[in-house]
RNA sequence: GAGCGCGUAGCUCAGGGGGAGAGCGCUUGCUUGACGCGCAAGAGGUCGCAGGUUCAAAUCCUGCCGCGCUCACCA
């Protein structure tokens, strides 16, 4: 071929220009699209659905990078592989970004009403929520969109309503009264896992309460929250609290209320903590309300939704908001001196992770998720290994959870999300059926009459959609081909912070209604931090931007600096410089790619090769196999920091650095069957790079392919076809008979005397180009066999004019390195500073005899000898002998060095 | 309070019973016919501290110090 192709290879890699295209092409080719009849073995993925009114920040790009790469490394090696990407309808969240915009005009959801406001957040659904999914195509993801779902879609809300249905059936879903999480400012409960513990600095009120006919005694309890007294119930203390023990049985007036409450004895009561007696406020905290329980005592609620004081509190203060009463309450109790002290006091304060106000334990009907009795076999199927955690410690995190789980509250108190589907007689009777028309059956069948039902207002909680995402976004309780071919899915690529919310949640349900686990493996990547380790925020400004970072430097070079920091650690610090350093990267391979292109000449795709390949090329061949096998080998125990690497290394430190430097002589050179193989070669190797490359950088790596197909190379699809896509073409394999361990050796040895050369010369500071004579010496036959056989190489490469590779005399007036048994000598001509190289081979002589004496004291030891494995002690003395042979050489050069000097 | 993790080159981090590694940064030299987003050469580390196991410990165990995360906890 000519030079046509190459002409239009820019001297830079410009991703801008390129990625677009590609992933419009692989669409419209529909390389996306999993078969749904799948004739392979498959692999699956469901996509954690972000949230729709999120956009692409940069974990998602972390989290979709990986699951791309993991897809397309298994449609490579020739699976039948789902990707499905979708969305959360995420309740809380979504609806107050729609209340945002009403409060714009002055208007509350309440005045819309219902119907009119859901309608309103399905409108901005529309127009703007899954932004997110289409910021993942710049990304380069290959879901299968045809699949997309959302959490809130019409198949989903069925199967919710199912899942709901079902559990209450079986007992596993009840509706309960007990103290919830309340959230006074968005006016719901949430779950133990929606509550965030904060440590703030309070105070501690110590009020005195009269004992009744106590003859104006008193008992002293210590409190955080003042104003909850308004609903004290009674006053426990320790049963073998000796202090109080009289007391026990006798009243107390509550001051400010007057109710007669009683003092009890209960060991929830500390006798270390505050004065050992404690006020007990059941309907406003979730120890006292287990102590209530167990004495029958009165729940007080005082609070309305607001957490403002309701009716139950004594009528002055009444409206008042918890932080008033508060005020209030501490005001008058210092009136009538019933303040014994006030202490500061750090303690932990539950917030909403939403609102951001403080929680108040508040007594009300919701339904609850018996979780217990799902987590059994959840808790099972890790501890049999039918799911894998990578990394393997998560499953301790996993387990402790799951061990000590708490019943699920799973309704909320706004209006986006599923609706329970619960109905109410006049009654109260409930009836939980699929749809109204069932509800409207079954109440019929209970009271004889058709009879007029009441919807339940409450939402269910965005993971309890999620938690079936593994079987109901493939269809599920529809028996489709996907669920029946994708399900369970292979692995699960997620963040540590969702193990509770939803790994958990998700192995209960899919265990529950699948029988079957809904992965086999769950991958956990660690969480992205800036450079200084910091969550990235928004307010702290410290953001980086994957759509900018894609603008600026390419989706592949972003993909690429994400996967290479995707150690098994927890923190990802990432900054600009690396992503900056894997852009270098690119547009390396760019230039490995056009050096190739402008080197094609006389090269005819497909054509046999009439050469044998020589040593250079068995050497890159054997360790592109090498690097083959360790790709794949990382990539299957998802070591993806490994992988990029592992690639990295290959093509810059072998291909580039070495493969390319030497083979440059040959493609300029007058042996044309010789040249003819090179070029083969070449490709072979670049062609196979890109394919280890292409599941981590998608773009670059079929641009490149598409410039070599246009030049007539091809690669194979896994069935044997021709690819008209890097991304359908047959993933590498590790070949043993292309490699070739003596060849490898040699290079590595060649290399080894090159770079010897490379450092003499900069030692004497000869200029780059100028050509210098080079003696090599060693009295090994062998050894003088491996130079020759390198003489071109090492000639070429070490700018060498004359190479004597000798047995016969040193040269004087030279100074030297020692590569194994082989001595390099260049002359000094001139003047060098002969000091400063003595001092060099000094130091190097020093720490070679430090090796030296320590593998000298191993062999002299008896134990080492007689306890250490053979081939340890063998190669002990191997190194030794080696050490020993560097130190004679090192030592006769020093005294040539001395003679210049 | 319980659990988990981490302290390795100036920075970010791999490695992990038997010769200290990478990228970035730094120093020196270079219009080397792919690439200065580059090439070549180099400097730089008692692998947190103290014990123990072992023929052998940066690596395994114990303790300590420092840092981080998760869970629990409103007297």
């Amino acid at each position: 071929m000519d030079g046509g192709a190459a002409a239009k290879f820019e001297k830079t890699y410009n991703p801008g220009s390129v990625e677009g295209k590609w992933y419009e092409f692989w669409i419209e080719k529909g390389y996306f699209t999993a078969p749904s009849d799948p004739k392979s073995s498959t692999f699956s993925i469901v996509i954690p659905p972000p949230n729709i009114t999120g956009s692409l920040h940069i974990g998602h790009a972390l989290n979709n990078t990986l699951q791309d790469t993991l897809v397309r490394y298994r449609r490579m090696k020739g699976m039948s592989a789902l990707w499905v990407p979708g969305t959360d309808h995420a309740g809380i969240a979504t609806q107050m970004v729609v209340e945002r915009d009403l409060e714009a005009s002055s208007l509350t959801r309440h005045d819309l009403g219902r119907e009119a406001f859901v309608n309103r957040v399905w409108q901005w659904k529309r127009d703007s929520g899954g932004k997110i999914l289409t910021q993942l195509h710049r990304l380069g993801a290959s879901a299968d969109w045809e699949k997309e779902r959302f959490t809130m879609d019409e198949g989903l809300s069925f199967a919710v309503k199912t899942v709901f249905v079902e559990l209450y059936k079986q007992g596993l879903i009840y509706k309960d009264k007990r103290l919830v999480n309340w959230d006074p400012k968005l006016h719901t409960a949430i779950s133990d896992l929606e509550v965030e513990q904060r440590k703030v600095k309070g105070r501690l009120w110590y009020f005195r309460y009269p004992i009744e006919d106590g003859g104006g005694r008193y008992i002293t309890v210590a409190t955080t929250r003042p104003e909850t007294m308004l609903g004290d119930v009674a006053v426990a203390v320790h049963p073998e609290d000796e202090r109080y023990s009289r007391l026990v049985g006798k009243s107390v007036v509550l001051p400010l209320v007057g109710r007669r409450i009683p003092i009890i004895a209960d060991e929830y009561s500390d006798p270390e903590k505050g004065t050992g007696a404690v006020k007990i406020t059941p309907a406003h905290d979730f120890n006292d309300f287990e102590v209530g329980r167990r004495h029958k005592l009165d729940e007080i609620n005082i609070f309305d939704r607001d957490a403002s004081l309701n009716e139950n509190a004594p009528e002055k203060y009444r409206g008042l908001d918890r932080h008033e009463a508060r005020e209030a309450v501490v005001m008058d109790m210092e009136k009538l001196g019933l303040v014994d002290k006030v202490t500061e006091h750090v303690h932990v304060v539950p917030y909403g992770d939403r609102s951001g106000v403080v929680i108040e334990p508040w007594l009300t009907d919701q339904w609850y998720v018996d979780a217990k009795a799902l987590a059994a076999p959840a808790i099972e199927a890790v501890e049999q290994g039918r799911i894998k955690f990578i990394p393997e410690r998560w499953k301790s995190t996993y387990f402790e959870w799951m061990r000590n789980i708490q019943p699920w509250c799973v309704s909320r108190q706004i209006w986006w999300g599923h609706r329970i589907p619960a109905w109410y007689g006049p009654d109260g009777k409930v009836f939980v059926e699929l749809s109204e028309v069932d509800a409207g059956a079954a109440a019929k069948e209970h009271y004889g009459v058709d009879i007029e039902l009441s919807r339940d207002e409450d939402v269910l909680d965005t993971w309890f959609s999620s938690a079936l995402w593994p079987f109901s976004a493939l269809g599920w309780p529809e028996k489709t081909s996907e669920l029946r071919n994708y399900y369970p899915t292979s692995v699960l690529v997620t963040g540590f912070d969702i193990i509770f919310f939803w790994v958990a949640r998700m192995i209960m349900m899919g265990l529950k209604f699948m029988g079957e686990v809904p992965f086999r493996e769950v991958y956990i990547h660690g969480l992205i931090r800036d450079e200084k380790g910091e969550k990235m925020s928004k307010t702290k400004g410290n953001v980086i931007d994957p759509l900018d970072i894609m603008g600026t430097y390419g989706a592949d070079s972003l993909r690429f600096a994400l996967t290479a920091l995707a150690t098994q650690g927890r923190d990802i610090k990432l900054s600009i410089a690396v992503i900056e350093g894997y852009r270098n990267f690119m547009n390396k391979i760019w230039n490995a790619s056009r050096f190739l292109f402008l080197n094609l000449g006389g090269y005819t795709p497909g054509k046999g090769c009439a050469s044998e390949p020589s040593i250079v090329d068995r050497w890159i061949l054997t360790r592109l196999n090498y690097t083959v096998r360790e790709v794949e080998s990382s990539l299957g125990s998802y070591e993806f920091d490994k992988v990029a690497r592992t690639i990295y290394q290959f093509i810059w430190g072998e291909f580039c650095d070495w493969y390319i430097e030497l083979v440059k002589p040959v493609l300029t050179g007058e042996d044309t069957p010789a040249r003819y193989r090179t070029q083969s070669v070449l490709i072979k190797v670049l062609l196979n790079s890109l394919q280890l490359l292409h599941p981590v950088s998608p773009f670059i790596t079929e641009e490149i392919y598409q410039r070599l197909r246009s030049i007539g190379v091809n690669l194979k699809s896994p069935e044997g076809g021709l690819a008209d896509s890097i991304m359908v073409s047959s993933f590498p394999v590790f070949d043993e008979s292309e490699c070739d361990e003596e060849a490898y050796a040699l290079v590595e040895f060649i290399k080894e005397i090159i770079a010897a050369i490379r450092n003499l010369r900069a030692v004497v500071g000869l200029h780059p180009t100028t050509t210098v004579n080079v003696t090599l010496f060693s009295t090994d036959e062998k050894m003088r066999g491996k130079a020759e056989s390198g003489r071109d190489l090492i000639a070429n490469l070490g700018r060498v004019a004359e190479l004597n590779i000798t047995r016969g005399g040193k040269p004087a007036n030279a100074i030297a390195q020692v590569v194994g048994g082989l001595e390099v000598f260049i002359p000094v001509e001139g003047l060098i500073d002969v000091s400063k190289e003595i001092e060099r081979i000094n130091r190097e002589l020093e720490k070679l005899i430090k090796s030296l004496e320590q593998s000298g004291k191993k062999l002299s030891n008896r134990s080492f000898i007689d306890r250490a494995p053979e081939e340890v002690v063998e190669k002990e003395r191997e190194r030794f002998k080696e050490l020993s042979i560097k130190k004679a050489k090192l030592q006769e050069i020093l005294e040539a060095l001395s003679n210049i000097g």
